[in-house]
DNA sequence: TTGTTATTGATTATTTTTGAACAAATTAAA
DNA sequence: TTTAATTTGTTCAAAAATAATCAATAACAA
């Protein structure tokens, strides 16, 4: 039996049972366990399924039906890891911008309790924020429906306003020359969320590090801090030009 | 039984009772208690619930969002009805404010299809219509969780920047002596909805008329025209006032 | 054929998880 | 207040799961 067929099984024994194991998956697949473990490694890579010790179960069948919910699905459990990372920096009396990449999105579970005050120009994140301890500022201007976010002109101005201690943001790419998006809108946007926080936090992972997509909209200087699940070897450029690295590896 | 399985038997057992304690925990889940105290850290960690001696209880005592959705359903047919007759006044191409009144959410359902622009501070309003064919200005400031709308003296200066052929308001009395609210913060929001608009509709059902609560926060030249089911007798006074009424009513 | 590559399994070392024992801290009681 | 009972954090050890390395096999192309 071969991986795209024993792949299409797993999926659906935990569409069944929610969760599966590891040694009984050999037993019923008739393939040794270190097999099996490595096929659920792989599954888990796309984000198909979580992995735990001893087996893995559904990405997150306690998660709500919302449609972004399926969107940051995918690397669900690196970017939850750097994620944990990220909220540990996070202290109480903090106001912090939050973008709306799917990536930042991932922290809203993380800060639930945290007493602090959020601003964002993300609809996901207001919806997921709107019931706990954070103080919520909604930023406001033109909704894109695609991104279901705020952009535009009144965005940049909303911002501007405000100053915040730290920013959580998203991009497209980033490298040793500088940050890159695939559109002008989020560029100027991130941007605003940079040049207004005291320190900012890049949360990006290993997919994005060296690419560098359509436009580079600004230095790497933007950002104090990226934090990564990425190799070392692939950011020594980046670290050389002064970017504290914080490592989120599993 | 792994750590994902038991995080959401806790999490479900906290949602049921509110709080859990260490020892009837281990119990349950046939673990140690040493295990379960590392568990419970681990979701506390996480912000997922809050740690106290002996157990943990649950992280917002808040009540979901649900409860807009039940507030809404009350005198739906009649709210429906009025929104009917104010779906009509909207043209293709107009720009519209639209208030955080469980009626004017109701609106939604019948301006899904309308090539307009809605100006709005309210949640709902806006995840009702992020998938439709109008488009959304999202008014900026400070959220109000248990308004789920926006409020706040950068939400007045975000409206004054703009101009709407229509508004669409409630309130929570109308009589011939003016509009009343309960609180200020929705009172000055309304004004300045009122005075950015060409032409201002309140929307409210017979329940409102005739009713003055606590702060009367405008005139009645502050409104165009009243949408209700309410008899023409109750009216009288504020038809007097210049005021067009139309009838919703069944 | 031959050489290359991908897949799989076995072995070993490492990491993670778990529970027990005990000291420190916290709470409750006298 | 002091004392007793709980609860907790820490350290350690055992067990389980995993990652890493290497060898065997199968699939494939030149």
């Amino acid at each position: 039996m071969n991986f795209p067929k024993r792949k299409q099984k797993i999926l659906n024994k935990l569409d069944e049972y929610g969760e599966v194991d590891v040694k009984q998956l050999a037993d019923e697949l008739q393939i040794s366990e270190i097999t099996a473990r490595r096929d659920l490694n792989q599954l888990a890579a796309d984000g198909l399924l979580y992995r735990t010790h001893g087996g893995a179960a559904k990405v997150n069948p306690f998660e709500k039906p919302h449609d972004f919910a399926n969107k940051t699905a995918q690397n669900a459990a690196v970017k939850d890891e750097i994620c944990r990372v990220a909220a540990r920096q996070i202290n109480d009396g903090d106001v912090i911008f939050m973008d709306c990449g799917s990536t930042v999105f991932r922290l809203c579970q993380f800060i639930k309790n945290k007493k602090i005050k959020v601003i964002t120009n993300s609809l996901p994140v207001i919806y997921e924020l709107q019931n706990c301890a954070v103080s919520l500022n909604v930023i406001g201007g033109e909704f894109d429906k695609e991104r279901q976010a705020v952009h535009g002109r009144m965005a940049i101005e909303h911002i501007a306003k405000y100053r915040a201690s730290k920013a959580f943001l998203g991009v497209d790419g980033v490298s040793e020359n500088g940050l890159f998006a695939h559109s002008e809108k989020e560029a100027s946007i991130t941007t605003a969320f940079a040049t207004n926080s005291a320190y900012t936090y890049l949360l990006c992972d290993a997919s994005k590090i060296g690419k560098e997509p359509y436009l580079r909209f600004g230095d790497l200087s933007l950002v104090n801090a990226i934090i990564t699940d990425a190799d070392k070897g692939k950011l020594m450029g980046i670290e050389e030009r002064g970017v504290v690295i914080l490592n989120a590896k599993k």
